[in-house]
DNA sequence: ACAAAAGTGTTCCTCATACACCCATGT
DNA sequence: ACATGGGTGTATGAGGAACACTTTTGT
């Protein structure tokens, strides 16, 4: 039994994934996400977080949730594994440190990130799908930002994770009309030019009502 | 790596889950929820809808659905076991056959299923929440129904699941207007007194937009 | 006739959308 | 002065909540 991570955030302005280089084979040269094996002591969400701290160096403040398991019999043809994806997501975290049998680590946007190894497309399709649709009725679009952030970094965020543009006035009426859901902290922050924007962080609210509605919009990637 | 179902169905209009008597230990003589080993060759998929086959002989027009996995070290006191919960969902089921190590299994109402064997109160209760959630933006809850049913019947599955009362006038309204969610079949039946009701078969849509409301409900005083 | 269940019409209100308009800052 | 991004006001329409009302059956 292993753990898959789809560790997600935004890298200038784009949506990314952290993948490794293959260096071995089967599959070797390839993309895949990161993971490795659960030891005998450890919770499947243990070793998440650890795999996700050994290759990003972080794991407090990263949002960190299952994502589902992947069980064909030849997934991996050298042996049976069963492997239990996560999905995590993160503001932009520092630049990932090559460790395991990965050569390479890098952040890849999203919709460049084709042909993974094993079935690893199909569980990054999964995990895109589901950060895409949590956006809609839950505070995780937070989870992306440093904070504190402004409503515009915010949806920048939904932007970019949906492919789509939204009315900056609409939504911002919108995030700062849901109850507990966004923080005032009193402070501004300059942007160049423009008028100086209010800072935020993470209300007590973990769900956005009324949710927040996605176009029709198709999806690149 | 095992296999674990949450089996929901309406018994006599009662929101019930599947549950086996334990006849060995460890938990002898506890509910809990029919499960089994993947085989070499299987997919999760498969696994789960064999067990699905063996304990109440249907598969076909039952809904089922990876719900999650469960891996604590010590979930399982003989030994490390993780297991990959499905969810099943169908229309009023036969009565279970007892099977494997289960010395017994029978439908047992959701709100009665409490102090279950190993993990599986926890696993129940992602199940039913999963199925709550479901309700409110596919069309799931047909498949709590035998076809054909009647908008009536399908109200029942929500008031069922999720222990409200909803207007009949307008549920009515909003199901028959969703496109694609219902069928009508041009035929009525007879329930007792008043007037018979029109009979549907579900629709080609997967998801009923816009959702249906399970928040604020009318408040009594 | 009456009760009961199915189904329709109507009113009121919330909220998504679109967009006109004002505010505050850098160049 | 002007461009640019931040933020508010307002009109329109879709749809949820509540409920009066009609339709069709059994007793």
């Amino acid at each position: 039994v292993t753990v898959d991570l789809v560790v997600l955030t935004l890298r200038d302005g784009a949506h990314s994934v952290l993948l490794v280089r293959r260096g071995e084979a089967p599959f070797r040269g390839r993309w895949a996400l990161p993971g490795g094996f659960v030891r005998p002591d450890e919770d499947l969400g243990g070793a998440a977080a650890r795999e996700l701290e050994e290759e990003t160096g972080l794991v407090e403040g990263v949002h960190l949730e299952q994502l589902g398991s992947y069980g064909a019999p030849r997934r991996d043809p050298r042996m049976r594994v069963v492997t239990v994806a996560y999905l995590a997501i993160g503001p932009s975290l520092p630049d990932p440190v090559a460790g395991g049998d990965a050569s390479h680590a890098a952040w890849v946007p999203v919709r460049e990130a084709r042909r993974l190894a094993f079935d690893h497309s199909d569980i990054l399709r999964d995990g895109v799908e589901r950060a895409r649709s949590k956006l809609e009725y839950t505070s995780l679009a937070a989870a992306f930002c440093d904070e504190p952030f402004t409503v515009s970094e915010l949806r920048e965020v939904y932007e970019a994770v949906w492919g789509v543009e939204l009315d900056p006035r609409n939504f911002h009426r919108k995030v700062t009309g849901a109850v507990g859901f966004l923080q005032p902290t009193g402070e501004q922050r300059q942007e160049g030019r423009g008028r100086p924007a209010q800072l935020f962080r993470r209300g007590p609210a973990d769900l956005l009502l009324p949710p927040m509605m996605r176009g029709n919009q198709p999806q690149p990637g």
